[in-house]
DNA sequence: GCAAAGCTAAACAATA
DNA sequence: CTATTGTTTAGCTTTG
């Protein structure tokens, strides 16, 4: 006997072999499939790769789309990698124009030089020195970098704990390049001049510099909060004033949990009045203290423009959003979107005080997608071409009406991968229509129009269209006047679900409490249900589509849950799908299982014409008239 | 480690 | 003849 035939008869146990052929035949081939497969391939197992971390500096589209959904990052950290990216970006303009203008410089030099004298030998000269110069500015710059690096090393630049190794460059080099050079000049300057002379001589530069600072009062308050008031800054008394800080014995903005918090100090101080001293001691007004002040200073207002930057942008963003989340229908829950799930709440603790309109709307369609091409994230997630599973699959299955209506402004515009199987999906494509029945065009309308992911890579996704529908037997293909249509049988689609649903019971908790608000309908479809007679398609007679959809989505989950506590109570239980006996159609060549053929429940009938089902007809415009050709 | 489920690709047949 | 629709197989990954 061959394996073949082995398995042919295994399998004959287990599904009902008189069922259409389609059905054991899929278990059949799939079985022997993985059988094979495993026999021949035992050594072939491949560990899944996991995405190494990326550097920061970096992200491709794949990887942003990677994060967003795998929660790889902590909203505070997305907030890093975007400052990194702008900062990178500004980094690489403010280089441009920096050389730029260094060109220009070097330009009207040569220029003044060939008025001056005109031999040739200057010329040269003058080249030469050009030469130099160009040098000098390479040299200065790497220098530049080499200081930043160890001021990072030495901790004077400091960052947000729990960032992941936040380069310092992209910040550092965010710096109008100018100032950066100023900034590098006077530190070397500084230390030259404690090199040679070791006197003070420098700090009166400091001084000048601060006061004509082009922002004296921030300087002001970055130096001493005292200051403020001070029209005409001086850093010398101020600073040690600020530095003395003996008006707030123990919160001092430099100390704290005993350590001394000076940039790159980190000495222990048992108590404040020995913070005092070291402070007094270790940071007081030299060339270094100063020049580390003025980095920190630096930083300070480097962090400042980014966070007003991202501030405006999310702010921008958010407003974009606003407009967009009032459009669908009440749907107040994010569901169990990972992606936007992790997004709404990075969003929403990015920076908080910028969005006075967000806490009391927690929809759905908080999502950083814009649309048009010229949005960085949208593009970039969707340029990602098909993914492979990359969310989460134990959340699909408990898809739900409300899951895809409560989302489908988000999945609409955002070219996100829904978190839902190909099998779910073209289950409720069919359940939304009218007819509880749909030509396979429709479907794949339904697709197109319900997810911007699918306006893409149209042959790969219609594949899978058909493949399901042809290899799930929850889907029954009908044959109708106009042609074949596909139907659902509800039945089987639940069948499939316990088993997922099983090992995860709290999502079913989470679900319910979720809709904890409808709370009186949850009752009532329990009691409906604990009758035996499910009323699938009862929501179609409810009034509120909201409701409904939330009653549906309950309903799921209740069936779930209840298949999954009494095993396959369901096969032989009355609750049987209406699908099947409906549609008066001449069903396909294989004849049906007779218990299956005579559904008790003939709801479905009631609610096929119900006008309630015309808000979902707003989706089907175009598949609705392409069929009456 | 295994089984089940899912996705993608592709071959192929039937039909419009 | 071509495009669409439907079926099936294969290979692979993910999940429980």
């Amino acid at each position: 006997m061959d394996l073949e035939t082995t398995f042919f008869m295994i399998c004959a146990h287990f599904y009902d072999i008189s069922r259409p052929a389609q059905n054991w035949k899929y278990c059949k081939s799939h079985k022997i499939t993985n059988l094979i497969f495993y026999q021949n391939h035992l050594d072939a197992f491949q560990v899944p790769v996991s995405v190494a971390m990326m550097t920061p500096q970096v992200i491709t589209p794949q990887q942003m789309q990677q994060i967003l959904q795998q929660q790889v990052l902590s909203p505070q950290q997305l907030q890093v990698l975007l400052q990194q990216q702008q900062a990178l970006m500004l980094q690489q303009q403010q280089l441009q124009e920096f050389y730029k203008k260094q060109q220009e410089q070097l330009q009207l030099q040569l220029l003044q030089q060939q008025h001056a004298g005109k031999q040739p030998k200057e010329q040269q000269q003058v080249a030469t020195q050009q030469l130099a110069f160009q040098q000098q500015l390479l040299q200065m710059q790497q220098l530049q970098q080499q200081h930043l690096l160890s001021l990072q090393r030495q901790g004077l630049l400091t960052i947000q704990p729990g960032q992941p190794a936040l380069p310092l460059q992209p910040l550092a080099q965010g710096m109008i390049p100018t100032e950066l050079q100023q900034l590098w000049k006077e530190v070397t300057s500084a230390h030259t001049a404690e090199e040679t002379t070791g006197n003070n001589h420098s700090s009166l530069d400091l001084t000048t510099t601060c006061v004509s600072s082009s922002a004296p009062s921030k300087t002001s308050l970055i130096m001493n909060p005292h200051a403020s008031t001070n029209g005409q800054l001086s850093v010398h008394t101020p600073k040690r004033e600020s530095l003395s800080h003996e008006e707030h014995p123990h919160s001092h903005p430099l100390y704290g949990h005993g350590v001394c918090k000076w940039p790159g100090c980190e000495a222990v101080c048992e108590d404040f009045q020995s913070f005092l001293k070291h402070l007094n001691s270790e940071h007081a007004l030299d060339d270094r203290s100063t020049a580390q002040c003025r980095v920190q200073m630096q930083v300070v207002q480097q962090l400042e423009l980014q966070l007003a930057k991202d501030k405006e942008r999310l702010q921008a963003m958010m407003t974009h959003l606003h407009v967009k989340s009032t459009e669908p229908k009440a749907a107040p829950q994010p569901l169990n979107l990972v992606s936007s799930v992790t997004l709404s709440k990075s969003a929403s603790e990015a920076s908080p005080q910028s969005l006075p309109h967000t806490p009391t709307t927690p929809t759905a369609p908080i999502t950083p997608v814009t649309q048009g091409p010229s949005v960085i994230t949208t593009t970039s997630m969707h340029t990602v071409g098909p993914i492979r599973r990359r969310y989460s699959d134990k959340y699909n299955v408990p898809i739900s009406s409300a899951d895809i209506a409560q989302n489908q402004e988000f999945y609409k515009n955002a070219e996100v991968r829904p978190p839902f199987t190909y099998a779910s999906l073209i289950r409720q494509a069919i359940l939304e229509s009218p007819e509880k029945q749909l030509t396979l065009n429709e479907i794949y309308n339904w697709f197109t129009r319900m997810f911007a992911y699918f306006r893409r890579n149209a042959a790969t996704w219609k594949n899978a269209v058909r493949h399901n529908l042809s290899l799930h037997k929850c889907f029954v293909r009908v044959e109708n006047v106009k042609g074949a249509v596909w139907t659902v049988d509800e039945v089987e689609f639940q069948k499939r679900r316990p088993q997922k649903i099983s090992g995860n019971p709290s999502l079913i908790k989470n679900m319910q409490s979720s809709h904890a608000y409808c709370t009186p309908l949850n009752a009532a479809l329990q009691a409906s249900m604990a009758e035996n007679s499910i009323p699938l398609y009862t929501t179609a007679s409810m009034g509120n589509p909201t409701l409904g959809n939330l009653a549906s989505a309950i309903r799921e989950e209740l069936n779930g849950a209840m298949e999954h506590t009494n095993s396959n109570e369901s096969d032989s239980s009355p609750g049987r799908s209406p699908m099947q006996a409906v549609h008066p159609v001449h069903v396909k060549e294989e004849p049906l299982d007779p218990e299956e053929a005579e559904g008790p429940l003939s709801l479905v009938t009631t609610a096929n014409h119900s006008p309630d089902f015309d808000h979902d007809r707003d989706y089907e415009d175009e598949p609705v008239n392409e069929d009456m050709e």
